[in-house]
DNA sequence: GCTGAAATCCTTTCGGC
DNA sequence: GCCGAAAGGATTTCAGC
């Protein structure tokens, strides 16, 4: 859970861009690659979720096969009132069905929710009822977003 | 690759459901979890697969603890003349160093970068040099990102 | 810290239902 | 489609360096 930066040899540095790519690698083959001992390479991995740098192994999941083909990123600013409930608001919006990031910001708009939506009237409802409907939003503005690109440059 | 919603059974959203928490999981105890023999399991999550449910497997890194501390979100606006090469262009910047995403919006903004940044240095060149600096780019408006939450409810 | 060996467990294929 | 069995591998621990 450490945040400061951590010591990372080579050896490390090509676990992680090797299991950013596929989490599913088998550990004996990910040992071969990165040309260490199995035994050595698990102590590795396990030593890299410890100190945080591993936050997790997450299948990827394509909302659109599963009922939710629209997404959008809706910015959020807060009346002036309900700025010290900031964190308990968003940790709340990040918690409803078809969110999937939500983004604490420095500048005009407190917040940005990325959402997926099963359909124009199910984004419409999600503003309006757990947004614009609350007293503590001053004001929201949505955006579609037409695609979506991962960034192609490994961080490591 | 499909992106119809295909027919999806209560042992596959079990399977999603759970490769989406832990990735690494192995098949054997995937299997048990949802109450099938690993083989069957094994096919299902190939089939996910193939048909693009599953998009891939990653770990998950802190950008924190690999030297980018500060996060950025930067609405960029291109120019008119350039809207048609919006795809090249938000591509070439998907591939720099230190972007996670890129979203393409309707709206007011054509794009959206979301950047890991080693500091406030790094930030203001990567937006002067990879964005201001183009003809084709009419605008940009950065803001720095607080804190990020995952959503916290399962798409399945 | 790393290794290699060993025991246990997992993966994957395939025949049968 | 799913299961179970079986062969071949993989995971994980641990003693030794």
């Amino acid at each position: 859970m450490n945040k400061l930066r951590p010591e990372l040899d080579d050896v490390d540095r090509h676990i992680l861009r090797t299991l950013a790519a596929d989490a599913r690698i088998p550990n004996s083959t990910l040992a071969a690659q990165v040309g260490v001992a199995p035994s050595t390479c698990l102590m590795r991995v396990r030593r890299l979720q410890e100190i945080g740098v591993i936050q997790g192994f997450h299948a990827d999941l394509a909302p659109s096969a599963l009922g939710r083909p629209l997404q959008a990123v809706i910015a959020v600013r807060l009346a002036a009132h309900a700025r010290t409930r900031i964190r308990q608001f968003g940790a709340a919006i990040a918690a409803l069905p078809g969110v999937l990031n939500v983004f604490f910001l420095a500048g005009a708009n407190d917040f940005q929710v990325h959402l997926a939506a099963e359909s124009a009237d199910d984004l419409r409802d999600f503003v309006v009822e757990n947004l614009s409907a609350s007293r503590d939003v001053a004001m929201t503005e949505t955006n579609l977003i037409f695609e979506h690109l991962r960034g192609g440059s490994p961080m490591v």
